[in-house]
DNA sequence: AGTCCTCACCGG
DNA sequence: AACTCCGGTGAGGACT
């Protein structure tokens, strides 16, 4: 049977709690219980949680190693329906939901701390000023259960709050769990990169010997790690260059830029994944980054603290399971096409990609005459909306054999360039004016009214139709085409649809993932867009292995419906993630 | 002193 | 082959 239960937590610890029936109504008087964990403890048959904020509650709850087996985030949901109602914009607190529910003056979101390196349970907000009685909660949540109801597809709106939910305690277990990190192998790493430190932590020898062979070069002192001193030192030199980015330099004829684009690389690691960051982020053989399920506008994640979704390659020798344990690293294999495939329902498309064959040799086989390369190109030009070189050359070939998938993007960047509103396959809906500048301006442009960021008005759905304001800084507005920002939207849009249909698979996949993962030692310690990585007992390996291609097949049928396309993956077990792939 | 911006890199 | 989509990060520097 299916139980779901309300809970809101008390400030002394205590929580109050009450059974929702079928329709998502209460089904019996509201309860206070003097230990909120306890009382989840102690209701296992409970399959899902009603609370305003996962965050607010689910950290208490691991710290006391009560897991929950489903939730349903209030403010999460609130966003996501906002967003489909096109009121990006809109504080999405429980109590602003509640006051525009009872007609009240909407309080504005308070603001999000960042997170500090070794804080357990970060993003606490200031309770008090956010917190809602029980009943209030459930009035919100019963509106929410209606305003499903009136989204274009409820069942994809209700599965994707559902996901979302779902990956946000995805999120927080794996905040808990860390990722395994051996410090003396990412010291000996260091060590090889850059050499041995100096004290007072300047460079290390290493960036020091590649500054002074830059500077030998140019003839006189030069600080490598300031753009503009290098583009004075080319142009003293006669050599003009636009920026001092890596693909610009290596085209250049000259003895500094060797040393230069090394120095660079060097740079990189030792300010962003050096020393510092080892003390500030690793803590008793785990990196703890803080993942933010649903942090951007088309869902993927994003962390905070620590750079999780952007770790080196050299430095994933430092990520080594534990003694006896094992990491299985798992790769969905070219998932942007395959999501193409699914949302376009484009016959060609989905034929390709119902094989676990690499679709970019296959589409290469019906499109590009066996060039892999250029079929990737093309595909990624299509989905980027690329706007010069090979792939928009290309981009014709793939139109001819595949016009529904290439039809299906250019249709979302020409809603997004006119300021329209562009759904991901579950209903996370696009803001129109996201993708170029601020949103203050892009919405100017559109003609949006904004938001008051106060109590006040009732009315900020999209009316497009006079271009006022246009006369800003931004500029780039031309009479008679898309402004460069307006074509910035229409890529943004573009890329959002399959971008973020591919994060509503993820959601689902991870949340599969997750149940499989129950009766099982094994545990969720990393996640990246399409990628994912779970620590686990030598003797579990295989079986978690299983579990993630069930996952992703569940995850297929569940978001996507009947389709014949399939989502591989490219698994790895082993003790040392830079040993997969 | 604190805030905001740009640059350039990392990952997908 | 070219630099198109996303976001996080830190340093430097301009500004208040």
């Amino acid at each position: 049977m299916a139980d779901r239960w309300a809970l809101a937590p008390a400030e002394d610890g205590g929580a109050d709690l009450a059974p929702l029936g079928p329709d998502g109504l209460p089904a019996g008087p509201v309860r206070r219980e003097r230990d909120l964990v306890t009382a989840v403890r102690d209701r296992p048959e409970v399959t899902r949680w009603v609370w305003r904020s996962t965050a607010e509650v689910y950290p208490r709850l691991l710290d006391a190693e009560v897991r929950v087996e489903r939730c349903y985030d209030i403010e999460d949901a609130e966003t996501l329906l906002l967003g489909h109602e096109g009121r990006h914009g809109r504080p999405h607190s429980a109590a602003a939901a509640l006051a525009r529910l009872r007609g009240g003056a909407e309080p504005p979101d308070p603001p999000q701390r960042a997170a500090e390196p070794g804080a357990q349970s970060p993003l606490f907000e200031p309770r008090d000023s956010v917190r809602l009685p029980l009943e209030d909660l459930l009035a919100v949540y019963a509106d929410q259960q209606r305003r499903h109801e009136a989204t274009a597809h409820p069942g994809r709106m209700r599965l994707l709050t559902a996901a979302e939910s779902a990956g946000m305690l995805v999120a927080a277990e794996m905040n808990r769990a860390g990722l395994p990190w051996s410090a003396p192998v990412h010291r000996e790493v260091l060590r090889e990169l850059l050499g041995e430190r100096y004290a007072g932590g300047g460079e290390p020898r290493r960036l020091a010997e590649l500054a002074d062979e830059v500077s030998a070069a140019f003839g006189r002192r030069v600080r490598p790690d300031l753009p503009a001193d290098v583009i004075k030192a080319f142009a003293q030199a006669g050599i003009k260059v636009r920026s001092t980015r890596r693909w610009e330099l290596a085209s250049v004829d000259h003895p500094a830029v060797k040393p230069l684009i090394e120095y660079k690389k060097l740079y990189r690691i030792w300010v962003a994944h050096g020393w510092t960051w080892l003390q500030d982020w690793v803590r008793d053989g785990r990196f703890r980054p803080e993942f933010l399920a649903g942090g951007t506008v088309t869902g993927r994640w994003v962390t905070n603290g620590g750079g999780a979704l952007q770790i080196p390659k050299v430095i994933r020798r430092a990520v080594v399971a534990d003694p006896g344990w094992r990491l299985v690293v798992a790769d969905a294999d070219q998932m942007e096409p395959r999501v193409l495939a699914a949302i376009s329902r484009d016959p060609g498309l989905m034929e390709v990609a119902g094989r676990e064959t690499d679709l970019y040799q296959s589409v290469s086989d019906h499109a590009f005459s066996g060039d892999r390369a250029q079929a990737k190109i093309a595909v990624l030009g299509a989905v980027y909306g690329q706007t010069s070189g090979d792939g928009l050359k290309n981009l014709a070939a793939l139109r001819r054999r595949f016009p529904a998938a290439v039809a299906y993007v250019d249709d979302a960047a020409r809603a997004g360039e006119e300021g329209r509103l562009v759904r991901t396959w579950l209903g996370r809906t696009c803001p129109p004016a996201a993708g170029a500048g601020t949103a203050e301006d892009a919405a100017e442009e559109a003609g949006i009214p904004q938001a008051p960021g106060g109590p006040g008005g009732d009315d900020a759905t999209g009316d497009p139709d006079g271009a006022g304001g246009s006369g800003g800084p931004g500029g780039g507005w031309l009479p008679g085409h898309a402004s460069s920002d307006a074509r910035a939207r229409g890529r943004f849009a573009r890329n959002f649809v399959v971008q973020g249909s591919a994060a509503d698979w993820a959601l689902l996949l991870l949340a599969a993932l997750r149940r499989a993962c129950v009766p099982l030692a094994a545990e969720l310690v990393f996640f990246q867009h399409d990628e994912v990585i779970v620590h686990c007992p030598e003797e579990e390996a295989e079986t978690v292995v299983a579990a993630i291609r069930e996952a992703a097949e569940l995850a297929g049928r569940l978001t996507f419906g009947a389709t014949p396309v399939r989502f591989p993956f490219t698994t790895a077990v082993v003790e040392c993630y830079a040993d997969a792939k």
